[in-house]
DNA sequence: ACGGTGCCCTGGCCGC
DNA sequence: TGCGGCCAGGGCACCG
């Protein structure tokens, strides 16, 4: 499902290929989850792509179009002419057929570019919005700094964590706590900090939370270095899948890479928790 | 204000 | 081979 990590191997993706064109055509064909009129975007070009947590921008000058997606999204680029190399970042071939009937948005640019977004279980969402309004959009405004960031330091978690009852699976979880962890990275996190999921999180100690703070940011960057995890529909605007969870420590691990011990899953806010109960003491 | 639950969706998988 | 039920989970409405 795309994280921080996912979504911004997309954003890195698309820069290149994507800066400078114009879009000519939009179309889609689950308009329940289109908000906005992305119809005004027509005719200007992509000044910038951004990402705010996991949410997508991609701005045309005094406009912006942000995508959410969620589980299923997928945002994948493809030339009309395959053998068109795109501004010297040539799009490899790759076996999925589009459109297909996942696709729910298709976008044409300048240059012979198509974007699809395509969502299995139709959650994502778009939404075009003036570019001076996108602070102020509700998901984004409650949004907690990103973890890559100087505002996100062992300080900022302490004092956050401190009013937090809550286990401190589901409080990462928060997005109004810190942006861009699902519940891959947010498991991930706590193996690394060797933490149980269901610890209260004003129960840690500051040495703990420092443990977590640099947690997070090591699952984060591992996540973004290995192009995100591909657990289910996930892939790059390649196409290709992200090879994170070869290398993952809990999410889906038969093994602890620590103990040897058996990975334990757990309902906790409604998500599957998977922890090592041996190096994850409650 | 906070935490818990159910909802939106589809396809894959399990048991019978 | 078919089918009902469960599972996957991000964000939000709703409830206590």
């Amino acid at each position: 499902m795309p994280e921080l990590p996912e979504v911004e191997t997309i954003r890195a993706g698309l820069v290149p290929r994507l800066e400078g064109k114009r879009l000519s055509d939009i179309e889609y064909n689950w308009p329940k989850k289109v908000y906005g009129e992305p119809e005004k975007l027509v005719g200007h070009a992509v000044t910038a792509v951004r990402r705010r947590g996991k949410v997508l921008i991609i701005e045309f000058g005094q406009l912006a179009l942000l995508f959410h997606l969620k589980m299923t999204g997928q945002i994948i680029l493809r030339h009309d002419a395959e053998t068109e190399l795109a501004g010297g970042h040539p799009i490899p071939t790759f076996s999925t057929e589009l459109p297909n009937k996942t696709t729910r948005a298709t976008l044409r640019f300048s240059g012979n570019l198509t974007l699809y977004f395509n969502d299995l279980r139709k959650f994502g969402w778009l939404k075009e919005m003036p570019s001076a309004q996108i602070a102020e959009e509700p998901l984004l405004k409650t949004m907690g700094p990103e973890p890559l960031s100087a505002a996100f330091n062992t300080k900022y978690l302490a004092e956050a964590l401190a009013k937090r009852g809550g286990p401190i699976k589901a409080i990462l979880l928060d997005q109004t706590l810190v942006a861009g962890l699902g519940n891959i990275y947010a498991d991930e996190a706590l193996w690394y900090a060797q933490l149980h999921p269901l610890r209260p999180a004003k129960s840690l100690t500051a040495a703990e939370v420092a443990k977590l703070h640099q947690a997070i940011r090591q699952a984060i960057r591992l996540g973004i270095a290995h192009r995100g995890s591909s657990y289910s529909a996930y892939v790059t605007v390649e196409g290709e899948r992200g090879t994170y969870l070869h290398h993952a420590k809990a999410y889906h691990v038969e093994k602890c890479d620590r103990c040897g011990g058996s990975i334990e899953k757990k309902k906790i806010a409604g998500r599957t928790a998977h922890f090592c109960p041996h190096c994850q003491r409650l």
